[in-house]
DNA sequence: TTAGGGTTAG
């Protein structure tokens, strides 16, 4: 064989090989390719190896990504390209910690930093939520010189944000002489209300807000219950050349869905021509918390007709839905339909769901006994759920029992003490709950105040209970008057049972159910709000009974639609009717 | 080759 064919057969298995790679789907595959390139000595070819990996790190397959490791350990000392590569290929991984374990091997061999080494491994890092790593590499990062360059310093802030370190956050993206898109978006997200106010100093900066940008609002908006803002996010993104790409469709219904406004988020839905699984769960998750089952089911059976297979997510989105209807043969069969029709492993979540909808059922036996029997081991969640369905269904002496397990395991959870003491309460074992709220207070543990809040053209106000600094106070309390003649006209008599302290009489229990904060944000949308337009309240904790029912009585008397987010789930209030039923 | 955005029970 003379050199001249030589080459070309080596150029021809190369072509070929190329070709047989883009076309490669199955490790069975894979393996025949670089079996064929062992013997025909392509792999000694360092721009062939690369072009191997790069193909096995980011195809969708996930069995590619150990292949390319066995394949990576087998080079002779890789360049600092292959470490990057495969450092990148694993920090997007199920396996992200295998970028740092890459990492410390490639202190330890020839190959010199550059500065694509860093973006990965602070990927990893903010995959793996690691504090203590991020400072490493950070240290890593001013030792080597790479404080200047962007890319690094953006990856910093955002591991810093993800790891719930604002502050350091902050100060590195303050240092930066001229942030950019990237460094901006890094720093909003995870900050709410700090998001909208930074979305809206950067478009007053040089910065132009893109789709990332745009998505990080609207998730904030979501989580905040900001529908103005949000809507103005909405027709902004409409007006800009911004293309409306799948995780803005997702993030919109998701907006607009946790902000009451499921026929909007329904809309937006509609109008997504690719709809991504993530579409559809946001879907989903949105009916479930407005209430209504069936049509979460029917979504459910619609996208897989679509042939969008759903996934964990979209199992807790519909099992919950099915939980907050009293949908418990529905939800049973979904449950086990997972692991044997969708090879879906039930995760602690979804049993949460089950025993959430066996206890709010009042099958109290039935959900301890799923308990017992569950493969995984009981979190304090799962035990949550059930004490709560104990206190719906007045069961004290369960009730007792599963308090005692839950503050063993979460000692420090304020309201795990609250729980306790109430069901104490609920027993008239007044010493029992005041020795819970002695512990509670040993502990140093803080019960969270009720707030609500109210948007009012445009701005928010707050109510805490029993809370008198509003400047309008006066004039809130007189209505108030007003209003209790009027419902107790209408035949309210106040529900004190969510009140279970010892107090001497009802008189003072009365006196803490109608401070609460959504009474207040009510009364003062009713005095400063127009005849007939929705009332849309937001409460940190889940709204008690007495109020439930107060709501219920002015959404008829004073004739408003009045809509009311709760730390879980929405009521539609109207004429006298709310949407959940009373089943919450 | 490098950085930022999606749905989640209580």
């Amino acid at each position: 064989m003379n050199v001249i064919s030589c080459s070309f057969s080596l150029e021809h298995n190369l072509y070929e090989t190329m070709s047989c790679l883009q076309r490669c789907s199955k490790q069975e595959e894979l393996k025949q390719i670089h079996a064929r390139m062992l013997k025909t000595g392509l792999m000694q070819d360092s721009y062939v190896i690369t072009k191997f990996l790069s193909f096995c790190i980011s195809s969708t397959s996930s069995d590619f990504l150990p292949y390319a490791q066995i394949v990576f350990d087998g080079c002779d000392r890789p360049d600092t390209f292959l470490w990057n590569l495969m450092i990148r290929g694993f920090s997007c991984s199920d396996e992200p910690e295998r970028s740092l374990l890459l990492y410390q091997r490639m202190l330890c061999s020839s190959a010199p930093h550059n500065a694509y080494t860093f973006p990965s491994l602070l990927k990893a890092c903010s995959n793996l939520s690691a504090f203590e790593e991020t400072t490493q590499i950070h240290a890593q990062i001013t030792k080597l010189g790479y404080e200047n360059d962007v890319y690094a310093v953006n990856s910093l802030i955002n591991s810093y944000a993800v790891t719930g370190n604002f502050k350091l956050a902050h100060l590195l993206f303050d240092r930066i002489p001229e942030p950019d898109d990237v460094s901006w978006n890094s720093v909003i997200k995870d900050m709410n209300k700090e998001a909208l106010q930074l979305f809206h100093e950067m478009q007053n900066s040089d910065v132009e807000p893109d789709n990332v940008s745009l998505a990080n609002a609207l998730s904030a908006c979501a989580q905040l219950g900001a529908l103005e803002q949000g809507k103005w996010i909405h027709s902004y993104l409409n007006k800009t050349r911004i293309r409306m790409d799948s995780v803005l469709g997702c993030v919109l219904i998701d907006m607009y869905a946790k902000c009451g406004e499921m026929e909007e988020a329904l809309e937006v839905f509609k109008n997504i021509k690719k709809k991504s699984v993530q579409a559809w769960t946001a879907l989903i998750s949105g009916y479930a918390y407005h209430g209504h089952g069936r049509e979460a089911i029917s979504k459910f059976m619609e996208m897989q007709k679509m042939g969008i297979k759903p996934n964990v997510i979209t199992f807790t989105a519909v099992l919950t839905a099915c939980s907050y209807t009293g949908l418990v043969e529905e939800g049973k069969l979904i449950f086990y339909s997972m692991e044997r029709d969708y090879n879906l492993k039930p995760t602690i979540e979804h049993y949460g769901c089950i025993v959430d909808l066996l206890g709010r059922a009042g099958l109290l036996d039935e959900a301890k006994r799923f308990i017992q029997e569950m493969p995984l081991k009981p979190n304090a969640v799962i035990w949550g759920a059930l004490l709560k369905a104990c206190r719906i269904h007045k069961n004290i002496e369960l009730g007792e029992e599963i308090g005692e397990i839950l503050i063993a395991i979460d000692p420090y959870h304020g309201g795990r003490y609250v729980h306790k003491a109430n069901i104490h309460a609920m027993g008239k074992k007044w010493d029992k709950a005041a020795e819970t709220r002695r512990l509670m207070k040993e502990q140093g543990v803080a019960k969270v105040p009720g707030c609500s809040t109210i948007s009012l053209e445009g701005t928010t106000h707050e109510f805490l209970a029993g809370d008198r600094s509003h400047p309008e106070i006066e004039k809130i309390q007189s209505k108030w008057r007003i209003m209790r003649r009027k419902l107790e006209e209408n035949g309210y008599v106040p529900e004190l049972e969510d009140i279970l302290l010892d107090l001497v009489d009802d008189d003072e229990r009365e006196a803490i159910v109608h401070q609460h904060s959504e009474k207040l944000a009510i009364t003062y949308g009713l005095i400063k709000s127009k005849p007939g337009t929705v009332i849309r309240i937001m409460k940190n904790l889940r709204v008690c009974k007495d109020c439930h029912k107060v709501t219920k009585l002015i959404s008829k008397i004073y004739k408003r639609d009045i809509v009311m987010r709760d730390r879980t789930r929405f009521h539609h209030f109207r004429d006298g009717k709310c949407s959940c039923g009373d089943y919450w």
